[in-house]
DNA sequence: CTGGCATATTCCTGTTCCGGCATACTTCTC
DNA sequence: GAGAAGTATGCCGGAACAGGAATATGCCAG
């Protein structure tokens, strides 16, 4: 039934700066010195913005000496993309003519999917 | 290049009672009404938040008479998958042994891809 | 054209969120 | 140890956002 997302990672992604902390991490780990150099973030700023990251679990820190190194944590986005897969097929459907190749997307039934996130 | 996710799309994703709406979308379009009784809102705040996930080009409405039937349109999620792609690789080396399967995901060398969202 | 239904919009309030500045904490260097 | 580098946290003001109530708008039935 593949968990949907938890609602701190949706938050956590809501902020353009913390889209572009996780792509400058998807690269490759970086200290927090270099993400502050590379957005033009205060450092304060960056290190609130890694929190929420972190908490989310987008994110894993490992301590280098003084310095924190960041690397991406991709198990939220698994979520994503199976919170994403339902939708999928509204697109797949109509452009997509090679349709279901024999990824996740298996093609369901219509209007069966986890009801999720209902408030 | 697969445009990135506009940030009207996250922000308006980041609201559970809106990815609560677009999940009952999916299963099909409905009118305002129905969403109001689904969800346990006021009809002005469905309005509200109906009206930024249009404006985010999630859903498209088709006026009925007074009524007006949401439907979604799935456009912006494909940016979003799209934008999730990079991060795939980051999983699917791991835990799927069987690999680029021909989907978009292409494998490309590392630390390459498009900056994107960089504020 | 009057009244009623379905939805959108406005106004207002409480809360959350972001950014900057100052500060505390930890670890290295000398 | 003293001081510096690297990072995290607290406090604050301002902006953005969510929800409710009241109201406005569009459309239909009689």
């Amino acid at each position: 039934m593949t968990t949907p997302p938890d609602a701190a990672t949706w938050t956590a992604l809501a902020d353009p700066h913390r889209r572009a902390m996780l792509g400058l991490l998807r690269q490759r780990p970086r200290a927090v010195g270099e993400l502050v150099d590379a957005l033009e973030l205060s450092q304060p700023s960056t290190s609130k913005h890694l929190r929420v990251l972190r908490e989310a679990g987008l994110v894993r820190v490992r301590a280098q000496a003084q310095r924190r190194v960041y690397e991406v944590d991709p198990e939220p986005l698994v979520a994503l993309d199976a919170w994403l897969a339902p939708y999928r097929r509204l697109w797949s459907d109509s452009l997509d003519a090679l349709g279901r190749r024999l990824d996740g997307t298996a093609v369901e039934d219509p209007a069966h999917e986890p009801s999720e996130d209902t408030p």
